[in-house]
DNA sequence: TGAAATGAAATGTTCGAACATTTTGATTAT
DNA sequence: ATAATCAAAATGTTCGAACATTTCATTTCA
């Protein structure tokens, strides 16, 4: 009887065509968004929503099914409904798997940044990013370790025109991609990545501490926002003898 | 009131502990799988399950929406519940990105068996294979050309406690997926992929056409079924300059 | 005090019934 | 023959009711 104050949070209309089911989703699915419910806290039980609504149990059942289906709520025969913790979107980048590469080789992972300038997109031989050519963006270029040892070159490219100011944060303790979803509610959706095989060329192999010629692994990432935007590109040249690059493919991509 | 004489597939029981509609799911996604209706055909309708089984609408309801949320059939208010066209499991793997990238860049894709044999799992350089050593297996090595320039080195291996015979199957027109699918029911359920940057050695060199110590881009790939059991595993060695390998990470992974 | 029994609350399962909506095909009227 | 109408079939939505199962807190008993 302590929740009831906020429910519901819009009213439903029975006479709309749009079912009922759907408009109390909606409406739960805008609370939880909206922080009306703490996150990990407990969600109203079914009965109680019915009455705020004035349906039955069985159409409750259905909007809280749907908001089971997007992993915002989780249920417990016996104890009740929580709200889930949000799935980060911070969750997933390459930043996060070369430090958790590291770690679990037992590195201590490392960064030391050679260059930081703002600049015009270059889109020499980055197909992905010719449309973009010219556009203002931000570059850093980052040697990457791991037990103070070099394992790979990196050089970023962001486009500032959508996180103007992104130049001034500190990135020695928070990755880009936390910035852009936490400073600038970014929304990151897709990451291409793209991998070759290469020969070292002087200056890398200088930098990794390798024979000029022997092989690097290429790791080119380009950064997708909701929009379909491009937000970030990488290219980054790991020492393949220090680095693999791997993935899972699962049944229901 | 045709369908009625398949249904039940199996029998149901209201005593069970597990839940009615589980049962029927159960039942009605092995008809589905077994091919008992045809794909793109008609599916009986709810009431016809609720006599077949003796249960009520609403139980039959739940069991329908799990095998909608599968992917195994699709409603149409009005017209009926149909069979979908079962996504096939051939879908994704290695060799389809490999005739399709071939394609994509033009290049008529071509396979040259080197060597089929039976032997027993050999481990060395491959952890993932570890624990299977010495189980007998299925081996083929391949040169995969594209325009009849190699571009590929690769070696498979099956494990055939799951699929025996499979040596005496046809390879050229049906890819390994394609037949663990269809003649021995398997489902893929993921492959792991491991990419790495590595000097071509003399055998290779010579079989790809590059010079010994040129970068080639190794792909590992270990495919599970859908009981967690490895069913395959394949190392190839591809051109640095005739192949990349790409994926995309999508922000619901 | 500690353990067992009880009961309340929450979710899970299942039935029956009604009405709405969409589609298809048959019937009817032009 | 063609078009409009209508009825049947199928899925979609919603209510009410009951009972099962799980969990937790409280009460009771040794």
């Amino acid at each position: 009887m302590d929740s009831t104050l906020v429910l519901p949070y819009a009213e439903v209309d029975p006479k709309s065509p749009v079912p009922l089911y759907h408009q109390i989703y909606l409406d739960l699915r805008q609370m939880i968004q909206n922080g009306i419910f703490a996150p990990g806290g407990m969600f109203p039980p079914e009965m109680e929503i019915c009455h705020a609504y004035n349906v039955g149990r069985q159409t409750v059942r259905q909007a809280i099914a749907r908001l089971v289906d997007d992993d915002l709520i989780e249920r417990f025969a016996g104890r009740g409904t929580f709200v889930r913790e949000q799935p980060s979107h911070t969750q997933f980048f390459l930043d996060r798997s070369f430090s958790q590469q590291m770690r679990e080789l037992g590195r201590k992972p490392h960064s030391r940044t050679l260059s930081i300038e703002m600049g015009t997109v270059n889109a020499e031989n980055i197909p992905t990013l010719q449309a973009l050519k010219g556009q203002p963006c931000f570059l850093i270029e980052r040697l990457r370790l791991g037990d103070e040892e070099p394992i790979c070159h990196q050089t970023s490219t962001v486009l500032i025109e959508r996180c103007p100011g992104i130049e001034g944060q500190d990135f020695t303790n928070q990755s880009l991609y936390e910035i852009l979803s936490t400073q600038y509610h970014l929304i990151i959706n897709r990451i291409d990545h793209v991998v070759r095989a290469v020969a070292a060329d002087e200056y890398r192999a200088d930098l990794l501490n390798v024979a000029e010629g022997s092989p690097l692994l290429f790791v080119g990432t380009t950064t997708y926002l909701d929009d379909g935007e491009i937000i970030e590109h990488s290219a980054s040249y790991y020492r393949a003898d220090r680095y693999e690059y791997s993935t899972t493919q699962t049944c229901c991509d």
